[in-house]
DNA sequence: GCCAACGTTGGC
DNA sequence: GCCAACGTTGGC
């Protein structure tokens, strides 16, 4: 079982539209080592953090919620598709460049466990998302960070507190 | 909106 | 195969 970070732009595709539409292809990645995370390494059944970049104010970077791995790889058909923003001339039907793998709603978090408090968390050294100039988009995450930053959602949500004094 | 960091492209 | 130019990402 293996742990990875997906980002997405909150404005873009958020955990929101990621819940509304429960189950979805992860489409439009164009970049190799990405794709190699995807074809070689993700499982069914891996769990992600689920990732807004270029934040704002309001709606700070940072995770958002999880999602789950619920496909092997598969061909991304936005490669072939001349009106989708993620077209690419260089792939051919019969040697596809770019794949893809489902992904499925698991929890949106209280409120998100942003990029300052991931930074600022020694137990979150290491993290790729820390570093600047980290562009990929699917990174691996070790198990221990997946479930720290899993704490730190729970902390926020009211209802995981605990009422007693 | 700026700009540093990075990946990709293409001329040689 | 090198590397400059270019386009994109993403934090700030």
């Amino acid at each position: 079982m293996n742990y990875w970070l997906i980002k997405s732009e909150g404005t873009c595709y958020s955990i929101a539209d990621m819940g509304r539409d429960t189950r979805v292809p992860w489409t439009g990645i164009r970049n190799y080592q990405a794709r190699n995370f995807m074809r070689d390494q993700m499982q069914p059944g891996d769990l992600a953090l689920f990732y807004h970049s270029n934040g704002t104010d309001k709606e700070p970077t940072g995770v958002y919620g999880v999602v789950q791995v619920a496909s092997k790889a598969h061909t991304d058909e936005t490669q072939f598709d001349t009106k989708d923003e993620h077209y690419d001339p260089k792939s051919k039907k019969e040697a596809p460049l770019w794949q893809c793998v489902d992904i499925a709603f698991v929890e949106q978090y209280a409120a998100p466990v942003t990029l300052a408090e991931i930074k600022g968390d020694p137990k979150l050294a290491g993290m790729a998302v820390r570093e600047r100039g980290s562009r990929l988009s699917i990174q691996p995450v070790s198990e221990k960070h997946f479930s720290h930053i899993q704490k730190l959602a729970a902390q926020k949500n009211p209802r995981g507190v605990s009422k007693k004094k």
